[in-house]
DNA sequence: ACCTGAACACCGTTCAAGT
DNA sequence: ACCTGAACACCGTTCAAGT
């Protein structure tokens, strides 16, 4: 065993998925194209179709990674919460709103792209049915505590992913006239802010 | 004067626009490409830089149109709504909703592309801001008539965008497991009321 | 097995040249 | 003024061929 390196990479897959994020956060993603992945990495613009079926391909490897990264920040963003349900949910708001912004490329490819296939449905997109489930889970924590309204959890926790996608789209489009980090902070607090007093058990 | 066609068009620079934005309801917006539209409309690959400096400026002008559509169809949906201030703020939401997924392609082109201009903001993006500000009047509308929270309008115009925004783009992305459009007719309903719980007044 | 180099059918953009 | 045709520098993808 210990198969040393197969090529001179090691794990060009590894190398291309990380080449292709080096390469968004530097530029845009439309203009990310395979070629320049390849050459980046030190391979023939043909070697990437070893690993991946297209370009597609690639980019939805980068969109899983960026799931991975996605959930691990709003747990981060739970921990450092009180215990108290709504605070928990607002929380996950405000750190996945912040995580978009931080990584906009890289939360671009995660949807921007491709028609995609549905995440908040646990049979396909793995790492995007983890970060959603993050979101609901905290809602349904909420109901449990009586501080959320009751009904389907499902439902609730899409009007609160619609919220949060919606700001991290605007501000990663630079749709609304805020720039000064603190500025966006402040949003991203008071539309998660809003947003909860909406689920929230009326009285 | 009078002077007929200046070119076998008439109206090069509008065939162009419709053309593209006949491509794009077809297929995709990522796949459209400048050549290909020049073919449709019967004119050279390069006539287009007479009327556009580049892909980027005719896919604005393409998004210009799009806003004006979205403008109509908030108003529509607000004429036929009750007078209540909370009945038209829900309708604007619902109108905004259905029109993006009526239109997925233009609405992509709206949004999706570039980093855009900022939209709420009267300085830039004239029609955008059109679109906003059928929003951010019946926020103030909901305030003036003490029904919706007070405070800064424009804030709570963001919230809103935000939500019928992100749940829009997550529905024409299919990142939400519906398909019939009564579902998606009854969660753009949904989504709106439990968004408008947010923004209105407590008690 | 894994990678390369040439090839194919496309792009967006520019520019001299035509009417 | 408005449009064309050739040209340039790129793409994504395929495929025979090399090791």
């Amino acid at each position: 065993m210990a198969e040393k390196t197969t090529y001179h990479h090691g794990d060009l897959r590894q190398a291309l998925i990380d080449g292709a994020i080096a390469l968004i956060t530097e530029q845009d993603v439309n203009s990310l194209s395979l070629r320049e992945v390849a050459r980046r990495v030190g391979v023939s613009h043909a070697a990437p179709y070893r690993h991946f079926a297209d370009k597609e391909s690639l980019l939805a490897a980068v969109a899983e990674e960026g799931f991975i990264g996605l959930t691990a920040a709003m747990q981060r963003g739970i921990a450092q919460a009180t215990d108290h349900p709504l605070a928990q949910l607002e929380a996950t708001g405000v750190a996945y709103v912040q995580f978009a912004i931080a990584h906009p490329a890289h939360y671009r490819v995660m949807f921007g792209g491709l028609p995609g296939e549905p995440i908040a449905d646990p049979e396909r997109g793995q790492a995007g049915w983890q970060a959603f489930q993050v979101l609901l889970q905290r809602i349904e924590a909420g109901q449990a505590a009586g501080v959320v309204r009751s009904g389907e959890a499902m439902p609730l926790a899409w009007v609160a992913w619609s919220t949060v996608h919606g700001l991290a789209m605007l501000l990663i489009d630079k749709r609304l006239p805020l720039s000064h980090p603190q500025e966006i902070e402040d949003l991203a607090k008071f539309v998660t802010h809003t947003l909860v007093e909406g689920l929230a058990r009326s009285a």
